[in-house]
DNA sequence: GGTCAGAGACCAACCGGTCTGTCTTATGGG
DNA sequence: CCCATAAGACAGACCGGTTGGTCTCTGACC
């Protein structure tokens, strides 16, 4: 593992859990064990580390969450693998993101006060979003889903739920009550399909 | 308005959009037009003086999404009364906390490097799971849900709806997207309900 | 004249970022 | 094979600016 990317995977976990603005350069060269110099060779500011950053927290979002979803015929099965992977190998995963989802406690942060960088994460946001629609209207398309199901209504609620998921995960780390959480998401899918 | 009210007030607004260590104390001295003397005349610490306003922020919490409650009968149109609350009274109220639901954005920046401040936030949490559990075990009891609903998965359900919500309005601050977001936990309710 | 809210100079600690210097490694001509 | 040289990696002193907090002083009111 080179500097560059111990560098990058620790502000990944430090960012996660301090975010970016309350977590200082220093702090990151303390855990990494280098100086000024090391990491100023490598990344042009704090802002471009963050870019950086998220970029690699986007490739194991993907790894982690999208995993054995292309061996699923059903969209709906899809989701709740997905719902099923952030349970268990996503939000579990203390040692890229001991402070819960990336993503959220940076969209949570940033959005106020570093609009530039909120756009960055919120566009993720939106991509997924519209995975989680598609999917619903393909369930829709093969007619299993009940009559009058608005799927634009069931992604926003599912969304939410993993989103609420995340901030109650980050503020307890209770692996019960996020077991919790995801069954009752997925009980909520049973609910609107035949 | 006293000048240690429009203090608590203008932190109000700069801890829900930039949250509470990102906030300076000289940021809310401009936006109040006082001096280090004046503020600390009254809050003997940045911690003393969240501690007001978190106590403040509770109170219009309260004010905003409790009312009307009481004229309801049907503990599960006091849940959908309470929602809708939300939605108008409480994350529309740009006065008060124009940077979304301070009480979430605060657990998310607290929870990691302010444990003893970010518990404070994480108990009122836990008090209004537990009000919703309560509403929704009332009207379990009254014959009115499905047979076979669990009310604290669905209880934990709505929690992270309405969190989810909160992340949501606060990232794109889009009123359509918040009305479908009540909508859908709305929808849901229904469903549950006979 | 005593009291106290408020003003603002001041402090040490820390922030992100720059700059110089050193040490290691790669390169290339004889 | 040897050594001059260039290049890149990293260390750490240093910079101006900002942080939360303290302290002294002012001036209005009783």
């Amino acid at each position: 593992m080179t500097l560059k990317e111990k560098i990058i995977h620790e502000s990944l976990r430090q960012f996660s859990t301090k975010g970016f603005m309350s977590t200082s350069i220093n702090d990151i060269l303390e855990a990494v064990g280098t100086s000024k110099g090391g990491l100023y060779n490598h990344f042009k500011s704090k802002e471009d580390l963050f870019l950086a950053a998220l970029s690699e927290a986007r490739q194991i979002w993907r790894q982690r969450n999208l995993a054995g979803l292309n061996q699923l015929e059903r969209p709906l099965e899809k989701i709740k693998k997905l719902l099923t992977n952030y349970r268990d190998h996503y939000l579990a995963d203390l040692e890229n993101f001991p402070g819960g989802c990336i993503f959220v406690n940076l969209a949570v942060e940033l959005n106020d006060q570093q609009p530039h960088l909120a756009r960055e994460v919120n566009e993720g946001f939106e991509r997924f979003r519209g995975m989680i629609k598609r999917l619903m209207d393909q369930e829709k398309a093969a007619g299993r889903l009940k009559d009058g199901i608005d799927t634009g209504l069931v992604a926003e609620m599912i969304f939410s739920g993993i989103v609420g998921t995340c901030v109650t995960y980050t503020s307890d780390k209770s692996r019960k009550r996020l077991d919790h959480n995801i069954e009752a998401i997925i009980d909520y899918l049973s609910m609107i399909s035949t």
